[in-house]
DNA sequence: CTCGATGCAAAGGTTTTGCACCAGG
DNA sequence: CCTGGTGCAAAACCTTTGCATCGAG
């Protein structure tokens, strides 16, 4: 099934009038294969490569992400500190809890946020993209 | 009035225990002066060597960010790319409401995200630092 | 064939670290 | 004095960019 979602990435970047390549094959295979582990562009270059006979360069990593995003596809969030994370999009939308000590990140239903998204955008004309942020704090063995 | 501020960061830093020296009173003096500025680390060490005869390096400032966070007297908050906002701690809390397109930079109060700290304390056993990240998301310039 | 994508290398921006010297307490 | 703080230099870290070559369509 990870291929049925890899392929899905693959048709839709071609129906966006991107090429598809090897590496951008490997590329969306990792993606759909570790779709829940937080990956990051370097984590995301290390399995592309493990699934791919000739080297990746990172570059192309970073390019491809943007492609996906282009398309729609794909999204970034920043937590804290460290690098961006990465998400397929027509994933089950969620936020993330960041253990500023640990970086332990625990993922929170986006309805949680609704209200608060809700009442942001009409008292200050601001829309949260609230598939690109991170809320900091500590976990439960970092408190205090 | 910006003085007083920046003697009780002095003072709190020498009741912490560590080094009142030239480059910080100019790095505690800049940042009293600047508090609303959304400073960053280069900001303040342009602020602060503006102030200072001598030449301070940008290290020190990290290393002087480093001493007033400790003391608990300084916060840092990542906004979605760029470089970390710095805030003193006895500031009014606010957040930031960041627009990923233009970089524009809202304050809101804090109470309005106190129900979700709360709800999400007990559901997860996380503390949500609500000093310490950005809600990302787009400016109603760049809506869409 | 043509233009987009690639690997490689280098650079950019922010933050951190090693080190010898200086100065606060 | 003695230890912590400083400037300087270099590196680490994540990300972006320039460029000649390769290959998808």
């Amino acid at each position: 099934m990870a291929d049925v979602a890899a392929g899905a990435l693959i048709e839709a970047l071609r129906a966006d009038g991107f090429r598809v390549t090897a590496p951008r094959r490997a590329i969306c295979e990792a993606l759909a294969a570790h779709h829940d582990d937080h990956l990051t562009a370097s984590t995301l270059h290390a399995a592309a490569e493990h699934r791919s006979v000739a080297r990746i360069d990172i570059s192309t990593v970073y390019r491809t992400i943007d492609a996906l995003e282009q398309a729609g596809l794909l999204h970034h969030v920043h937590l804290g500190h460290g690098p961006a994370v990465l998400h397929l999009s027509d994933h089950v939308q969620h936020h993330h809890l960041t253990c500023e000590v640990c970086g332990l990140t625990i993922d929170i239903g986006i309805g949680e946020l609704e209200e608060l998204t809700q009442s942001v955008a009409e008292r200050h004309g601001f829309t949260i993209d609230s598939g690109h942020f991170a809320l900091i704090g500590r976990c439960r063995a970092h408190e205090g």
